[in-house]
DNA sequence: ATCTACATTATAATAATTCTAAACTGTTGA
DNA sequence: TCAACAGTTTAGAATTATTATAATGTAGAT
């Protein structure tokens, strides 16, 4: 999504009603240069610090899974413990940091296509998708 | 694991002691053909109903958590809303139901090697695991 | 048999998420 | 323009998964 682009219209045409805090969350997800990741509680912080916005908790949670229905985000499971959100919604792959729990994507160069030769009878496949874990490489005991 | 084999050695051999509730665990876990990926409410159900052994909700996760620290399970995330746990704790790839919300192993076979051609300075990787989500194939209107 | 460290248990606490029901607001069309 | 309605927000309660607490029990050693 582009920067600077009216949210309200983009709201309207998946049929949201542009509420000021459906606005308020896409200027946050949205008016930034590259992919963002987060968790629900990193989204809260950014309303009410750096926006200064109030918005109640449960709105929160109801217009990220307003807007993942719509395809406006993508959850992404990476730890059971807590749900990812990316507003990168196309098929990608990750890195994972393991120190920061920080997400990376992937572009087309970074992983070859990959090549399924498994197939379950009556199951089609809706995506495939890669994570790779990282971490600080610490045993350098020269 | 293979069949049969002797749990009370099996946790002494990682430093666990051989409790009453660890061994039943471990049967259920292990006396079985396939690899095992569960809930920890499909470990519970099945202690309770299958093998009439009642284990405190507590001691359920928290010997779960101790054979995950030995390397008796491993932690899959496939959901952000519960934790799946797995039998097969070599690296490997999965094939996950959407219907019935089941995991299914891939073998070496099934996939190529994944060739990664991104680096990120300071990280080493620690695994590289694939997830193919599938789901029944219900558009054949021939 | 006794001792001790570790394990189990019931229960309380915490954390993430969802529900509820009342108040509020964007949109429509008279 | 503005009433009416449907959809939205909200505070707070409820639910669910998980972890902590502290008392009791037990495996393994002596
Ligand atoms: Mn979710
Ligand atoms: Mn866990
Ligand atoms: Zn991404
Ligand atoms: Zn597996």
């Amino acid at each position: 999504m582009p920067k600077n682009c009216n949210f309200i219209e983009k709201l309207r045409e998946v049929g949201l009603r542009p509420t000021k805090q459906r606005v308020k969350m896409c200027e946050v997800l949205y008016n930034r240069e590259k992919t963002f990741h987060f968790t629900i509680n990193d989204l809260v912080k950014l309303l009410s610090e750096k926006m200064n916005q109030k918005i109640s908790l449960a709105t929160v949670y109801n217009t990220v899974h307003a807007f993942e229905k719509k395809g406006y985000l993508k959850e992404i499971s990476i730890d059971s413990h807590k749900s990812y959100f990316d507003t990168n919604t196309s098929a990608h792959h990750h890195f994972f940091d393991e120190d920061t729990h920080e997400l990376i994507d992937c572009d087309e160069s970074d992983i070859d296509k990959i090549s399924i030769r498994k197939n379950i009878t009556g199951k089609k496949i809706n995506s495939v998708e890669v994570l790779v874990r990282v971490a600080s490489d610490n045993q350098t005991q020269k």
